[in-house]
DNA sequence: TGTACATCAGTGAACGCGCGTTCACTGATGTAC
DNA sequence: TGTACATCAGTGAACGCGCGTTCACTGATGTAC
């Protein structure tokens, strides 16, 4: 694995073909989000890559490590987009920074549908693997006191008295998927939960 | 597979061995809870049953079959607890019954914890067959309406203004799988986020 | 009660398939001189 | 700039395994007489 030590130590060159692993990932998210990640081989994301199954395995060290890295990127975004909303929302009324908000959670776009049911799986394979499980907490406690921040930052009303504004926030988002996993898995129409949860929070909020 | 018509048509016998199919439930409940649907093998299933895999399809269609049939079980267990519920209800105070009710929604001993997971397992499967997709959708109004009965008959103080005992009752149950999830998949200890839920809910509700 | 017969619950070997992973290899890319 | 060489990203065949399902069968259970 390791260089021989015994000349003069060059550094690496740079990687060539640089582009495989962005290809390959970019495959792996687009197949994961509308087939789910048991039902999607490594050779059909290999061939929608325009790879053989060998480039996979020389850019990756399974196919649980492809997944890895997928939320990796994905948390990385969805913490950014947290970072934007706090920071859109100080020019903004309480009503409308409320409303911007329960938006932005309940957000039922195909492609949102497809990250919830990708996580609904991934939370299962945690649940019978430690090292997953650590992963997955992680990612918790990140989105979670990102959350809580915009909540103290922008819209402190929204946390209920007795509570502090990290416990809101992880009320919230494990409700939020919920909601967002009900409807994702099809079945009652997305708009008629979504409307019951606005009719409800409203109700509390008044 | 009809009997000959050609008899006097006698009415059938009455099927021998009848403790198997039960069996073979009982065997699968355990595994399906502690590990798994996807991983628990119906080589499994019959060994911890003490039958061959031939005595599986003969009793049942397929793997998907015997997991419905579970399902179904589970539904009227569900549907008898809370009819139960809201019978015991009448004769306590409003603050208990609020107590009792949030105590049996957020359960989490080990074998609730073994539902929520293939609950989540079967959403899974749903969102990608039509077929489970309906029945999943028959079980959540089934218990949804369930849980609005009891609502209204028990507890009305519940149900925010401006919204309906049938929309509370969804985003109650929708926002408890959310948050039994999260327990159950490991991670973060699961008395952490109860208590969080316990100071949000005392809070929205003093 | 006893005997011949029919049924069908359960057996267990075999099938077939998909898929994750490995590995000896090759040829394009970059380095050294 | 040109040539020899080394590297290693990507190839593609093969391996191995698990598992859902099928099916010809058998022998215990029940029926008819």
């Amino acid at each position: 694995m390791n260089p021989p030590q015994d000349g003069p130590a060059a550094p690496r060159p740079p990687r060539r073909r640089v582009h495989t692993r962005a290809r390959i990932l970019a495959a792996a998210s687009d197949l994961f989000l509308s087939v789910g990640f048991a039902r999607t081989s490594i050779e059909d994301i290999c061939a929608a890559a325009g790879y053989t199954r060998g480039a996979f395995y020389s850019n990756f060290a399974s196919k649980e490590d492809l997944l890895l890295a997928l939320f990796d990127a994905q948390a990385a975004d969805r913490m950014a987009e947290l970072e934007q909303l706090a920071a859109a929302g100080a020019a903004m009324t309480a009503p409308e920074r409320a409303r911007r908000l329960v938006e932005a959670l309940l957000r039922v776009e195909p492609a949102e549908t497809g990250w919830i049911l990708l996580f609904l799986e991934f939370r299962l394979l945690a649940a019978r693997s430690p090292e997953l499980a650590a992963r997955v907490a992680e990612h918790d406690r990140a989105v979670s006191s990102a959350l809580a921040a915009v909540l103290e930052r922008t819209l402190p009303e929204l946390v209920p008295a007795g509570a502090d504004a990290a416990q809101a926030a992880e009320v919230i988002l494990a409700a939020r998927e919920g909601l967002l996993a009900r409807t994702a898995a099809g079945g009652r129409a997305a708009e008629q939960l979504l409307g019951a949860t606005a009719a409800v929070l409203s109700g509390l909020l008044a």
